[in-house]
RNA sequence: GCCGGCGUAGCUCAGGGGUAGAGCAGUGGAUUCGUAAUCCACAGGUCGUGGGUUCGAAACCCACCGCCGGCUCCA
């Protein structure tokens, strides 16, 4: 067989013999990059151990080297293969489930009787060096069905076998370096010791195939690199993840609070952190008033029957709280606003005139979660939506998802988020509704987000039962997604509440609900805006825009004055005129990421100037206060929108 | 909920069967200073909660609560 690798050559190799037989000859070749890690053929992986196709003359292949963001995951395989060997041989009891390669590095999920502790990582990991040292080869055989079936219970791997007899070929590929066995379908690296840096990073207890009933696995992480210097920038960044972590800011800079005696997963707002939702808040509100949204507002409980009418009762209550009983009634917390937005939207007869119907509000809602899941603000019991309902006909239904979609980019980018991954789920196996208004409305969607020129992908079945949606996730300056906006159509509620318009026939007609939240929850926006910017909030939502510091005592009378000034032009400003260094005055306002301070001292007072300090640390003297002004103005994104 | 780890002053953390320690923050004083930490003093803790072991527990054991990393789910 011919085989023509890209900017390398070309080989003749004999039938199903594999690439590695080729690396004598390749290595004569001077090559720039070293020798491929492993191979493209088409759009999947190969590795120097994988069969050929074996129907072709003549085949092209995409080297991959050590830079190629695949050559990683062949790593980062081998990697996982290397943890395993370490653990059989420290613990032979061990029992392998499975060791995939994933974003950051990966993991190996292993049972054992006694789940692994941090202790045992640094033996593990000390193991796993050893045999990257020992450099192994790896080798790709392939077994019989029956005889990979006798390997694998003689090893007592249940998990492998489980998996095994779930295969529908009747070949199975192993993998093995020194004495390990893997059940592997590949692709992998040629010897272990190509992995030049290894870390295991924790241990999390991890349920086989991530179902409940089935037992926990001890699941191990850690991320392999080719280079060494990768590994610490990797390590680096997670340093940065964890400065910027929400939790920390939000109590070094004391935004909110989140206390065991009040209750886990609910946060109390601390005035600056208040500050900065009202800012939010109002912009919000402000924003869909231009829109032709009605803004409303709800109760927190309502008899629980109302939950039972929305079907809520029925799908949702794990989810929610237990009802309480008074006179007789049961009350229910609610998790969600749609149904009141349905009895708003009922409380009188419906033209097609009036629709769409936009309403919404900033509804607070109460869900159970887990005690296990909860983080932050990413994840909470009491949360406040950014919610809307819109109530259309199916001919606005286009137009409306269109609208909607404006308004998430347009918030989203003005809160510094440019980039996205949208996902569009069609109808689920089990739905309400007739399948071709399930069509009409995937149609929609689908060209309300090619009309804004979104890319997606389609998550196919992933719908909810009662409509289908589009899940938009934000990626943050370190390069992570978050879910926030959601998009749903539904056509379940409408008709559980018996919604209905009157139409120019003088007909009943029933109408589209779209459940939509722009930034999803106030509380993980906010989380995720903490993270994204690093604490450090644009000048629009920084809590205090400016502080004025004094550099000694006689200068706090002028200082006073500009303070004043500042307050009436309209600026969130605060003051430190204390009896200290004025480097250590600084060094707060930098710490409390201040955007600007403005400095003033006996020169400033003389020549009635100020001194602005930039929270870059860029400073510029000699300033008038009306220069000072001008420039802040300049700063404010909201004011320069309008 | 489950698995592992953790819980000591407002914060960050040290200590560890003989009765509590640092830095920062706070308060008082000295200092009046030019773009990221001035000095001194003081004050501050039923060592997460409850129970047990012990002559003695913050340390050891058990239960619970909470937090952290995961599994699952989602805003």
């Amino acid at each position: 067989m011919k085989i023509h690798i890209i900017e390398i050559g070309t080989f003749q190799l004999p039938p199903s013999r594999p690439l590695k037989d080729l690396i004598p000859e390749i290595k004569k070749i001077k090559l720039s990059k070293g020798l491929p890690v492993a191979f493209k053929l088409d759009s999947i992986i190969i590795d120097w151990h994988s069969p050929l196709p074996e129907d072709v003359e003549e085949i092209v292949l995409k080297p991959l080297f050590p830079e190629d963001r695949e050559s990683l995951e062949v790593l980062r395989h081998t990697a996982s293969h290397i943890l395993a060997q370490a653990v059989k041989e420290l613990f032979p009891e061990a029992k392998l489930g499975i060791g995939p390669a994933i974003d950051e590095g990966f993991y190996y999920d292993i049972y054992y009787p006694k789940p692994f502790n941090e202790e045992d990582l640094k033996l593990i990991e000390k193991k796993v060096k050893e045999i990257i040292k020992k450099n192994l080869p790896l080798e790709r055989k392939v077994l019989e069905r029956s005889e990979a079936e006798r390997l694998f219970s003689e090893l007592k791997e249940d998990f492998k076998l489980e998996l095994l007899r779930e295969f529908e070929d009747s070949q199975i590929s192993v993998y093995t370096q020194g004495n390990f066995v893997d059940l592997c379908r590949g692709p992998h690296l040629l010897t272990t010791g190509q992995v030049r840096a290894v870390k295991l990073l924790s241990v999390a207890g991890a349920y086989w195939r991530g179902n409940e009933k089935n037992p926990m696995l001890n699941r191990i992480y850690g991320t392999a690199f080719f280079k060494e210097e990768d590994l610490k920038a990797y390590l680096e960044l997670l340093e940065e993840v964890k400065k910027r972590d929400h939790r920390r800011l939000g109590k070094e800079l004391e935004l909110f609070l989140i206390e065991e005696d009040i209750g886990a997963g609910l946060v109390i707002w601390l005035p600056k952190g208040a500050l900065v939702r009202k800012i939010i808040e109002d912009f919000w509100k402000e924003e869909h008033l231009k829109r032709d949204y009605h803004l409303v507002y709800t109760p927190h409980i309502a008899l629980r029957d109302l939950w039972k009418t929305s079907g809520h009762l029925d799908f949702y209550s794990d989810n929610m709280y237990p009802p309480m009983e008074l006179e007789n009634r049961a009350y229910q917390l609610k998790p969600m606003n749609c149904p009141f937005h349905i009895y708003i939207y009922n409380q009188k007869r419906r033209s097609y005139r009036d629709l769409p119907l936009r309403l919404c509000e900033l509804g607070t809602v109460y869900r159970f979660e887990r005690s296990g899941v909860l983080h932050g603000l990413l994840r909470v019991r009491g949360f406040t939506q950014d919610d809307a309902h819109i109530f259309c006909r199916e001919d606005q239904l286009e137009d409306e998802l269109i609208r909607v979609l404006d308004l998430v980019i347009y918030f989203l980018k003005l809160f510094g988020f440019q980039e996205y991954q949208i996902y569009l789920s069609t109808r689920p196996e089990k739905f309400v509704g007739p399948p071709e208004i399930w069509d009409k409305a995937e149609k929609a969607l689908k060209s309300a987000l090619e009309h804004k020129g979104l890319a997606f992908e389609i998550d196919p079945g992933e719908g909810v039962f009662y409509g289908p949606k589009i899940d938009l996730k934000i990626k943050d300056v370190l390069g992570r997604f978050w879910q926030c906006s959601t998009i749903q159509v539904d056509f379940n509620l409408p008709e559980r509440f018996d919604l209905v318009y009157v139409s120019e026939d003088n007909r009943f007609h029933r109408p589209i609900m779209i459940h939509r939240a722009l930034l999803g929850s106030l509380e993980r926006f906010f989380g995720v805006l903490i993270e994204h910017y690093g604490g450090a909030f644009p000048f629009w939502l920084a809590p205090i825009q400016v502080r004025v510091l004094t550099i000694t005592d006689r200068n706090i009378l002028y200082g006073e004055k500009i303070f004043q000034e500042l307050k009436s032009a309209g600026f969130r400003v605060d003051k430190d005129f204390r009896n200290e260094k004025i480097n250590y005055k600084i060094r707060s306002a930098q710490m409390e990421k201040i955007p600007y301070m403005i400095i003033l001292g006996d020169q400033e007072e003389q020549r009635q100037t100020l001194s602005l300090r930039k929270r870059s640390g860029e400073v510029l003297q000699d300033l008038t206060l009306s220069e000072v002004i001008t420039l802040l103005r300049s700063e404010n994104t909201l004011s320069s929108i309008h």
